[in-house]
DNA sequence: CCAAAAGTGTTTAAATTACACCCATGG
DNA sequence: CCATGGGTGTAATTTAAACACTTTTGG
C-alpha cells in the first residue's frame, strides 16, 4: 500500500527565514520582493517550499541561498506555523529559522522568483503577507532570549574584532545601552575571548584593540548555557 | 488551478507529544503502546496525523486527548523534525509538544489506536520508535531551560500547595536538590505566590502551610521571563 | 514521647551597579 | 591642538551561598 496517497499527504511544508543583519550600528532584517504568487509584488520573508526529498534543515540553508544568494549560514530553528488557513494555495506550514549575520560581511543578490532583496531596519518593515509578522516577531523575541543565555554574537562577527562591536550588537539586539566598563568587565572575565595583540589601523582615534574568541571555551558555554544578566 | 495538486502538497504532518509527570517524586513521561502501523506494538509517544481541517496547535491537544484521555493540559510547542527518512511512511514532518503535568490530577486512559498508556519514570523509557528519542531529549532539555527562566510549575500544581511540593518539583525537572532556606527565599522574595491561611490536614508532622499564586504577578512574569538561579 | 516533615536567620562571599577621567591616534 | 572613540578602577549595594536547630502534628 502506498501511504503516500492517503488521506494525510496532502499537506505543504515551507521554511521562512528571519535573517537579522547587523551593520555596526542597527539590527536590520532581509526581505525579499516577491515575483510569483501568492502575494506577488509584496516585500516579505525569504521562504519557499520544501522539497520532498531534502531534509527540513537542509532546505532552510538552500531556499535561503537560492532567494538571496546568502551562503554559510547558521540558522537555527524558531517555531513551526501551521494555522489552516495561513496560506491561500491549501494546508501550508511554514517552520521559521532564523539567523543573525554582519551586513557588510555578506553580498545580498536575489535570484529565482525574488526579484530583489533588500534590508530593512528592524523598526521600519513595510506591511507583510501570510504570518509573517507574527514569525518575526517570534524570531525577535527568541533572538534576544538567546543572546541574554547563550554566547551569540562572536561567531557572526569578524574573526578579529573590538569590544566596543560586541557591544553595539548586544545593545541593538537588546535595544538599550551598557555601560562600557560593566560590560568589557562581564565579558572578559568569562574568558571567552582574549586578545590577540593586533590593534585597529587608520582610525582617527586611539586604535582599538582587536580581540577573538576561544573556540573551545565557547563550545563549553554553547552546551551548558550562561547568562548574560548585565 | 488547484494548488493542492501541485508537487508540493505531498507531505503529512504529525504531532508528538511529550507530557512529563510529576507524581510528587519524580519525573515521568507519558508513553502509549501503539495498536496501529507502523510500529505496531511498540511503546512510543502519543502522536497522531494533523487533520487537514484543523489548527496545528489544537491538534495537538486533540490527539493527546484522543490517544490518552488527556484533557484541559497547555502544551508548548518545542521543535519541528522533518528529515526526509525519518517515517517509513512517506514523506512525515512531526511538530514536537511538550507538557508538564501532575500525575495523579489526571486520570489515563487509552483510547483510539492507542492500546495502552503509561506513565514511565524518566530514565527509565523502553526503546522509541521514529527520532522519538531525539524528540524527548529536546523536550528535557527545553523543559529545563524553561524551569529556570519562567515560573513554570505552579499553574501544574493544585491550587493550594506547599512549597515543598514546589521545592521537590524543580529538583526532580533540574535533578539537582536546592537548599529549603534558600529555595524559600527567594520563591518567597519574588511575591508570586501568597499564604491561603489554610494548611495541610492529616498529617502525621506539623502541617504545611498552603499557598496560592497570584495570576497577576505571575503573567507579568511570563511576558518578561526571570532567572530562577538558585 | 517518638517519628516525620515544616519552618526559620545569620554570616560570608560573590556579583552587580554606579560613576568620571585620561589615552592614543589622524587630520 | 582638536576631535574621536578607546580604555581603565573603586566603593556601595545587592544577591547568593553555606549552614543547624526548633516546631507542630499524628500515632
Amino acid at each position: 500500500m502506498d501511504h503516500s496517497e492517503s488521506k494525510h499527504f496532502r499537506a505543504a511544508v515551507t521554511v521562512d527565514n528571519v535573517v537579522f543583519g547587523f551593520d555596526g550600528k542597527q539590527l536590520k532584517v532581509l526581505l525579499i520582493y516577491r515575483g510569483a504568487e501568492p502575494f506577488k509584488d509584496r516585500w516579505a520573508l525569504p521562504g519557499d517550499f520544501v522539497p520532498l526529498d531534502e531534509n527540513l534543515n537542509q532546505s532552510a540553508i538552500h531556499v535561503l541561498r537560492s532567494l538571496t544568494g546568502l551562503e554559510n549560514i547558521y540558522m537555527e530553528q524558531v517555531h513551526a506555523f501551521g494555522d489552516v488557513n495561513r496560506h491561500p494555495f491549501g494546508r501550508v506550514y511554514t517552520i521559521a529559522y532564523y539567523a543573525l549575520i554582519k551586513v557588510e560581511d555578506y553580498q545580498v543578490q536575489a535570484s529565482s522568483w525574488a526579484e530583489e532583496a533588500a534590508w530593512f531596519p528592524i523598526n521600519e518593515v513595510p506591511e507583510l503577507p501570510f504570518d509573517h509578522v507574527e514569525i518575526m516577531e517570534f524570531a525577535k523575541q527568541q533572538l534576544r532570549n538567546k543572546i541574554r543565555t547563550q554566547p551569540i554574537g562572536f561567531e557572526l562577527l569578524p574573526k578579529h574584532f573590538t569590544l566596543t562591536q560586541i557591544q553595539e550588537l548586544y545593545e541593538a539586539v537588546l535595544e538599550r545601552k551598557f555601560d562600557t566598563r560593566n560590560f568589557r568587565k562581564k565579558l572578559l572575565s568569562m574568558n571567552l575571548i582574549s586578545e590577540t595583540g593586533y590593534r585597529q589601523t587608520d582610525v582617527s582615534h586611539r586604535p582599538a584593540m582587536l580581540y577573538k574568541y576561544d573556540t573551545k571555551r565557547y563550545n563549553r558555554f554553547l552546551e551548558r548555557g550562561f547568562s548574560f544578566d548585565i
